[in-house]
DNA sequence: AGAATGATTAGAAAATTGTCAAATTACTCT
DNA sequence: AGAGTAATTTGACAATTTTCTAATCATTCT
């Protein structure tokens, strides 16, 4: 992934495009592609390495100069394979887990409680994270957390303790596990 | 060309790389970008707006959000595409001249006099660009200036006068045209 | 109309990067 | 070995760009 952009900095600057330009026609030298653009063989040279260390350009030497050439596979990617991220390795379950969670909450609102019990305790885990192990709280505070998600506040308040998420002892609320 | 520079520019951000790719994978807006990337909101925007202004992606308004989608058409080009410039618009003359020179120059030393008289003038006003109109110069100078490009100086010398690119008059030489 | 919320802009600080001049290195040819 | 030539490195400077904070704007909801 680095390299990839890596080497999207690398083609986005006027000088270098330039460069490949003038590479894309004919195998080149320093001095010569500098009297052409019109800089100095220092410039050249800073950008012809940086190319060449990203295996961009080759060279060679002849005679007294170092003759740099393209690599042209390299151009012939569609740019959809530069900027895709190669997946990140995550476990089918937590897969399973966010999509479910994003099929459930919509702008960060829980759009519906799940009826199948699976999927109704991943929802009630996501909610569950407002909640902090350890913690007391009384039934009006957790009424309030629970309503930034969904109006029916009881409903889900009900589930949590079901489904063994919270506990309760007359009107003070815990969680139970994350 | 100027666009493919801005958008090869436009690519090569690590930033906005993270935002293509979460937009690869669904729509979004701009605070949940954010908080996935673990930056501001002005800086999220900043990028999407530059995106959005260069066609890279587009936004729709819904509800509070402002959602963004991605341009996709724009990722199936080849890179080549991308760094290719458009050519030169180059009169046929210009392109003669252009491929005679490369004939007969190599690293910048006149491998042989052209035998043919219009290529020969062509390879002799190279030369002559060494020289500036209104100046005067002495047998040994002429010699040196001409010595650059070929062993031979006498001769280019000759012919130079001979098809009137340069005057003599006893131990003086003087550029006529260019 | 006013409160709330997300998006955008403005301004400033920090980081990155392209360029050059000058010095050094690497190589070729006598 | 030494002279000559092109390539490269180094250090400094300038320009550009990313990011943030704070303030403002545009919508939506009550």
């Amino acid at each position: 992934m680095k390299e990839k952009l890596e080497l999207l900095k690398l083609l986005a600057d006027e000088t270098r495009l330039d460069i490949l330009n003038i590479l894309l026609h004919e195998d080149s030298y320093v001095e010569k592609i500098a009297c052409e653009l019109s800089l100095t063989p220092a410039t050249i040279c800073y950008h012809l390495k940086k190319m060449e260390s990203a295996g961009v350009v080759n060279c060679s030497r002849s005679q007294f100069y170092m003759i740099y050439s393209l690599n042209r596979e390299i151009f012939d990617k569609p740019l959809y394979e530069l900027i895709k991220k190669d997946e990140p390795v995550i476990d089918a379950n937590e897969k399973y887990k966010k999509d479910v969670l994003s099929h459930f909450f919509k702008y960060g609102k829980l759009v519906q409680l799940p009826t199948q019990r699976k999927k109704r305790e991943i929802v009630l885990a996501e909610i569950a994270k407002q909640f902090k192990i350890g913690q007391k709280y009384g039934e009006t505070e957790v009424n309030e957390i629970i309503h930034q998600f969904h109006e029916d506040h009881c409903t889900i308040r009900r589930e949590m303790i079901a489904c063994g998420i919270m506990a309760r002892e007359k009107e003070i609320y815990w969680l139970i596990k994350t």
